[in-house]
RNA sequence: GUGGAUGUAGCUCAGCUGGCUAGAGUACCAGGUUGUGAUCCUGGGUGUCGCGGGUUCGACUCCCGUCAUCCACCCCA
């Protein structure tokens, strides 16, 4: 019986996990030059943690089961209420600031498209317990730090900040009661992503007062916080919320200038993010020229740990995912098939009669004892493919036994990048 | 859940308005005077043409159904 792979999965043959490694290593790298240490949680936790922040109707797009103790369980689907859990757990012990990272396995039982598969790998970094704007600015930079490493310019990506904030005190001084600004922020969320028409519609249907909705779509178009006009920044500036989001953001994007990688970032009030639990700084990291999904998102959470029943102790973290990164590196040539090797080795071991495979595992095994990755033919074919064996897996050399061996007791080495060789006695081994 | 496209070798694909034993490139295996990596040459098909029905003398090809994948919606932590 056949049996195929599981939709939206994928096989990581060593071709594909050589990217994969790639990538998470290249993620873990950025997170330690940059003060973050390495979590990881459990891979299913119970499903209610999931239901807390988002409602039931989550519970369709998670995988879930139910374990012979009749516990409701669900496959992680993210890990931040993981580490909110893990936090909450420890809060008192644990030195502050807490800037924490991971790369977990995550499964979301969604509908596969491109950049979007059920099973994915997504590095976060947070950093809890620290309220200022610093921290965001570490969040972003750190992000951007790895994109740029990667060899992605300024040109190629763009960080487009925001605040919740920012738009909360917008929105209640246009006279948007606050309770209702949870509705609000998904469809807001959705502009860029939807045809003009639609959005309006949508945005109607929340918001009466024509002249309300029309003020709400300028404000978000706006792309710099020093133009913007002198009615809307009366808007926001008319409560200490707008003020102190608008005072944040500005040192925000100046804080980023100093740390240089102003370039890569721009204000834009379009930028909402879906989620209710954000509080203050959001952003997204997009391809400045494609359409893809965006590569990363993030931004502050002060009511997290409070949710999950642990103090107001305020956080501010970023998710970057897997899908969409390979697709914009390819995209941009800096990600190749075959380009990352799969096999390295130092050391590979022929021999020309199998009267001496005796001796060349003997050797094989001195050598990988000494720590050197070490491989060895399995027969004693032509030397010519065994040649290409060696050279295949990578060998840096070649140690050919064959009738110097023999007769003197000698090894030849080959190496295989010069292709030059010399004879050695066998006892050097 | 909705719509569109596509399913032929491990991979990328060709195969016309139905017609001989189903093909190419690549990968892989073996060999090219039993001692040298590339290229080249020779040989090897590794296949339930996604699956099931139907039409037909005859189906990879046409029709119906079904499954799967991809793309776009919905959703997006």
């Amino acid at each position: 019986m056949k049996i195929q792979s599981v939709k939206g999965t994928r096989d990581f043959y060593p071709p594909l996990m050589a990217v994969r490694n790639f990538i998470a290593d290249g993620w873990k790298e950025a997170s330690r030059r940059n003060g973050f240490e390495e979590y990881d949680g459990p891979i299913f936790e119970y499903l209610k943690m999931y239901q807390v922040k988002s409602g039931d109707e989550i519970v369709e797009q998670l995988f879930n089961f139910t374990d012979r103790g009749q516990r409701h369980l669900a496959i992680r689907p993210e890990i931040t209420p993981t580490l909110a859990r893990m936090v909450n757990q420890q809060i008192n012990a644990l030195p502050r600031p807490i800037k924490w990272f991971s790369v977990p396995r995550l499964c979301r039982a969604e509908r596969p498209q491109k950049g979007r598969l059920r099973e994915f790998f997504q590095w976060n970094i947070d950093i809890i317990g620290v309220d200022d704007v610093l921290a965001d600015a570490e969040v972003i930079y750190t992000s951007i730090d790895y994109l740029r490493s990667l060899g992605l310019t300024s040109r190629d990506i763009k960080a487009k900040i925001s605040s919740r904030k920012l738009l909360a005190g917008f929105l209640i001084n246009l006279g948007i009661p606050e309770g209702q600004l949870d509705t609000i922020y998904p469809i807001l969320d959705k502009k860029t992503k939807l045809p003009e028409a639609v959005f309006d519609e949508m945005l109607a249907k929340v918001i009466s007062h024509k002249r309300t909705a029309a003020a709400i779509k300028e404000f978000m178009e706006f792309k710099d916080l020093s133009n913007i006009s002198d009615y809307l920044l009366e808007v926001i500036r008319n409560s200490d919320e707008g003020t102190e989001a608008e005072e944040e953001l500005e040192r925000l994007l100046d804080l980023l200038e100093t740390m240089g990688v102003g370039d890569y970032c721009v204000f834009d009030p379009g930028i909402v993010r879906g989620l209710a639990y954000y509080t203050g700084v959001v952003f997204e990291i997009h391809d400045a020229v494609g359409d893809l999904r965006a590569v990363c998102g993030g931004g502050r959470y002060d009511n997290l740990l409070k949710d999950f029943g642990g103090p107001a102790v305020s956080g501010t973290g970023m998710g970057m995912g897997d899908c969409v990164l390979e697709i914009l590196l390819r995209e941009k040539g800096l990600l190749k098939d075959g380009q990352i090797a799969t096999l390295q080795i130092d050391n590979f071991v022929a021999y020309t009669d199998m009267e001496l495979q005796k001796d060349a595992i003997s050797i094989a095994a001195k050598l990988r004892e000494k720590g050197e990755a070490t491989d060895i033919s399995y027969k004693s074919g032509s030397l010519k493919k065994q040649l290409k064996q060696a050279s295949n897996a990578g060998a840096k050399k070649c140690i050919i036994l064959s009738k110097e061996f023999i007769e003197d007791k000698k090894l030849i080495v080959k190496d295989m990048g010069t292709g030059e060789q010399e004879l050695i006695n066998a006892d050097t081994f």
